[in-house]
DNA sequence: CAGCCAATCAGGGAATCCCCGATACAAAAA
DNA sequence: TTTTTGTATCGGGGATTCCCTGATTGGCTG
């Protein structure tokens, strides 16, 4: 499996950071990235802000992030890196094979959008697909982006849910988890205010008349963790 | 229990199945469990059909699903796989914490209940657990159940929410469909102070600690199985 | 450039949550 | 027959959230 290439001039292994809030994933992505023999995962991490801290030791050359983490998501961690590496390849990672996610990934300046339910494999090639350059996208997602490209509107809209915004979204799928306005403006490191805005602006894009009816949306829209 | 001839001197590999839709979940459990000297993994699935027709064939002594599958989801295969092997033993595996998820899975007849946020260590504890005849579930969850158990009666109940006085399930009810309370106060000619208390009683029924999680649980029940 | 929109926050009154109660009544237990 | 328990009904009052009307900054975009 090897092809065995000697020490003299082996040619450094591309150096991998994994964040992902579930070990058991963590650890099935070391495990296949490892048996390679032009990879290594160099650090792990479970939530944005250990990823930070991470990242400035251990200098990868390739990050996989998990989309829905603790805290400050995985677009959130996405944006903050692309303000100090402005073109260090992150490959987002994913358990929706939803168009949202997947577009946004890419407006926020991600090199691949791949899905949990993908093959391992394709983990891999998708690493060495950004790792030289280009954007990587599975197949089905590349597939539904041409035909919504193609048949008219640029955006996608799936939904209404489509027009939030990022944050919007963020602090939608947290009250879907159930948590609080006082919660969620800790979890993103945001003013009660700002939280409360973001809730104003969702209820008015969802046409909802109340908080109460926000949540109600919000719980149902988690549970249907449906594939388009 | 016995259909193997089982040679005393050397005990036999514990055989696991493990069904998930997410490949890098697959692997990272078969790592995890195939480098313990007492466990292998025998056969995978990543869906439920798929997980019954290997079920007849690997003869596994342990089954470790992941609740949210593509098409029949973890809990819909528990039940169908309890009409013919009622004690084959079924270890959820879920990436929810939610109380709501871990007592509808050992109410449909699993052995235990863990999360993807879990170390993965606990999933070799939560295995042999299981294998020993007993039932496991992660600290959060066992204690919230314990209250549940305590107060009750005999086994897992159908789920604690027939404790309920009839004002409280009528509230509770209402809630479930978006009602705040106001509104409840006014469509049962009460005070509101008199909902509050109503409300008070059944988060105390249901070890619910917020009226955020009564929400959760009251929106989640009117969404599902009313009728269990 | 002018305008729009996302992201961030404040003030303040209304509503709610949630901890303390209370009273009345019926059924079950002692 | 007391005593206890459970249900149904309500209140006070402080903490929190809801919701409306703002503001500021910084990007894009026409």
């Amino acid at each position: 499996m090897s092809l065995a290439p000697k020490p003299q001039h082996q040619p450094a292994k591309k150096r991998i950071l994994v964040v992902d809030d579930h070990p058991i994933v963590r650890q099935g992505l070391a495990l296949l990235i490892n048996r390679e023999p032009d990879m290594l995962v160099c650090g792990e991490a479970e939530e944005s802000m250990g990823a930070l801290h991470v990242l400035t030791s251990a200098h990868p050359d390739v990050l996989i992030v998990d989309i829905s983490l603790n805290g400050p998501d995985g677009l959130d961690l996405l944006k903050t890196i692309r303000t100090t590496h402005p073109s260090l390849p992150v490959l987002i990672l994913s358990m929706h094979d939803e168009l949202i996610y997947a577009e946004r990934a890419l407006r926020a300046g991600a090199n691949g959008y791949i899905m949990k339910q993908e093959a391992t494999e394709k983990v891999l090639v998708a690493v060495r697909r950004i790792l030289s350059g280009e954007i990587y996208v599975s197949d089905r997602i590349a597939n539904k982006m041409l035909k919504h490209y193609i048949t008219g509107a640029g955006t996608l809209r799936d939904s209404s849910i489509a027009d939030l915004s990022d944050r919007e979204l963020e602090v939608f799928r947290l009250i879907g988890e159930g948590h609080g306005t006082r919660q969620i403006a800790e979890e993103l490191h945001l003013s009660i205010k700002t939280v409360e805005s973001y809730q104003a602006h969702i209820k008015e894009k969802l046409s909802l008349r109340s908080a109460r009816e926000l949540m109600q949306h919000a719980i149902q829209w988690s549970m249907n963790e449906k594939t388009t």
